[in-house]
RNA sequence: GGCCCGUUCGUCUAGGGGUUAGGACGCAAGAUUUUCAUUCUUGAAACAGGGGUUCGAUUCCCCUACGGGCUACCA
């Protein structure tokens, strides 16, 4: 490469929500482009008119937000190469593929989509390329006069890609190396459609020039129409100016085989888009990993040990880090299954990693969000830090952290009243007493030593006690320790519990 | 079908001509915790198969098998 300023771009279609592969492409663009200070282009591919979904784009510029990842240049943001969606630069496109025609790499086609499905149907392995493309209706078979009359008429044509028969194109992949392909295998590509628009084959080859990128990531799944992209840079004359390519590796179903999709995250229970999606025809919501309770930092961290790994045991990294240790030799050539719990354990490490006070406004969120007040924050801000370590999803902290802000609201019964006594029920009303005469709550430590002794003065284990006083203070067998809890609740309400539970035990 | 890409524990992966093939998730057992989780210890668990090359292949080459992708006026 030439000492070209890097410059990398992600160009997601606005037909959906964002996938996990979607969001590895964006970090991996990223990366690069911060690791050679260059510049990190969002780019919006919505030529294909009839999946165009209102609401996308914006919900694609939110998720870079949430993960940190914004684009210097983008719809949003502008840029020295604006327009930066595709159908705002719809003139710009058809300039190209008529050169293209001129020059005898391309041709009109007036063949109905009619006409082309019978093909389809009716001869088996139809290709619209070398083998056929001369008993159709095209500017190589017509005189030209017909076509400049068709051309007049305004008959709808396409513009097609003449690929060259045996011909081997080939290029240095950044991941997989020499790559090489024979150019009479893919079918003459329709560059230009007949609504006027560029297909994604003519779009990325004229805007990555346009907009002066110099490298490329994407799917592996386009690695099959590299060779037309190939053969469009150099007809269009700007061999020297091509980005260079690196094919990333498929995020793969858990279970059977293929591609991870939408439909995935709904059979196997966990999420496959970086944030809820709903679908407005449909009605249909699509949950995100933000949702469900994923730091953006942890989502990453997963996303970018998927394929990659920095040759070391470490597995933990921040933004920071990955922008330091990325590196494209370093990524996996084959396709990464996608397992969630490992994804979890990454949110867990994130979670037990994260200082209280960057965790407190969401985990204040989620509470509020069920309706549970939070008067104090700096008892938050303690909570959050007891009960942190037990968390593998934000979305948790409201079970472990509610019954601090208010009274249970449901109590597990079956885990008391099979083993209720008389005994039992004295003993706390004992307890109660001698709180009543403290003047406050000593600490933790000590508040078990008494309530042990106290529990020998009613020859009753402390073990049997322990389970039924959790269950008045929180209502459930989860939480920290409970005298803890205890202690944190304060004298006063941590008897109100106790009188409380007292009356739904007692028959 | 054709073309392209790929193949190390169940999963993500390290390694790379001679290793007890390493780590992580998950799983199992034990310790700690009189909830649950955390933590700690231990364990089971892999080089797809066949041919070469070589003194020696998991590692290099070829073939086969298997997997995946593409084969639209979708990206």
């Amino acid at each position: 490469m030439s000492d070209k300023k890097v410059r990398v771009r992600f160009a997601p279609s606005p037909t959906g929500g964002l996938h996990l592969g979607g969001v590895r492409t964006v970090l991996f663009n990223y990366l690069f482009a911060r690791q050679h200070g260059g510049d990190f282009v969002l780019r919006i591919e919505d030529t294909d008119q009839s999946r165009y979904v209102p609401g996308a784009e914006e919900y694609i510029m939110e998720c870079l937000a949430w993960c940190g990842l914004n684009p210097d240049e983008s719809p949003a943001v502008g840029g020295k190469y604006a327009p930066y969606r595709q159908s705002e630069r719809k003139s710009i496109y058809r300039e190209y593929a008529e050169r293209l025609v001129m020059q005898g790499h391309a041709y009109y086609a007036f063949d109905t989509p009619e006409e082309l499905e019978q093909n389809r149907r009716e001869i088996p392995n139809f290709q619209y390329g070398h083998a056929y493309r001369d008993t159709l209706r095209n500017s190589l078979t017509l005189t030209q006069t017909q076509v400049d009359q068709l051309l007049a008429d305004g008959e709808p044509h396409v513009i097609r890609i003449k690929m060259p028969e045996n011909e081997s194109v080939h290029f240095e992949d950044m991941i997989r190396g020499y790559v090489s392909f024979d150019t009479s295998q893919s079918d003459d590509k329709v560059l230009l459609k007949a609504d006027g628009m560029p297909t994604y084959h003519l779009a990325v080859v004229v805007d990555d020039y346009l907009m002066q990128i110099t490298h490329a990531f994407r799917g592996e799944e386009w690695l099959p129409s590299a060779p037309v992209h190939l053969l469009l840079w150099e007809y269009l004359g700007w061999k020297d100016a091509m980005p260079q390519w690196a094919h990333l590796p498929l995020i793969l179903k858990p279970d059977g085989h293929g591609k991870l999709s939408k439909r995935d995250g709904a059979r196997l229970g966990f999420p496959v888009y970086a944030m809820n999606w709903l679908d407005d025809k449909t009605g249909e919501l699509t949950p995100g990993f933000r949702e469900i309770g994923f730091l953006p930092e942890a989502f990453l961290n997963l996303l970018v040990m998927l394929g990659w790994n920095d040759g070391t045991n470490e597995e933990i990294f921040t933004l920071p880090e990955l922008v330091e240790k990325f590196s494209l030799n370093r990524v996996s050539h084959a396709g990464a299954k996608f397992d969630f719990e490992k994804a979890k354990w990454f949110n867990a490490e994130w979670i037990k990693k994260s200082e209280a006070r960057s965790l407190k406004s969401e985990v204040k969120r989620i509470l509020e969000e069920k309706g549970v007040v939070v008067r104090d924050e700096a008892l938050l801000l303690t909570v959050i830090d007891l009960v942190k370590e037990r968390c593998h999803l934000l979305t948790e902290f409201y079970q472990q952290t509610a019954y601090f802000f208010e009274q249970p609201r449901e109590y597990d019964l079956a885990a008391v009243k099979p083993k209720w006594t008389d005994a039992k029920a004295d003993f706390f009303r004992a307890f109660i007493t001698m709180l009543g005469n403290e003047d406050g709550l000593p600490e933790p430590h000590d508040l078990e030593t008494r309530f042990k002794a106290l529990a020998d003065e009613h020859a009753i284990k402390p073990g049997e006690l322990m389970l039924p006083f959790r269950i008045m203070l929180v209502g459930g067998k989860f939480g920290p320790h409970v005298f803890d809890i205890a202690v944190l609740l304060g004298k006063q309400e941590t008897i109100a519990r106790i009188e409380k539970a007292m009356t739904i035990f007692n028959p």
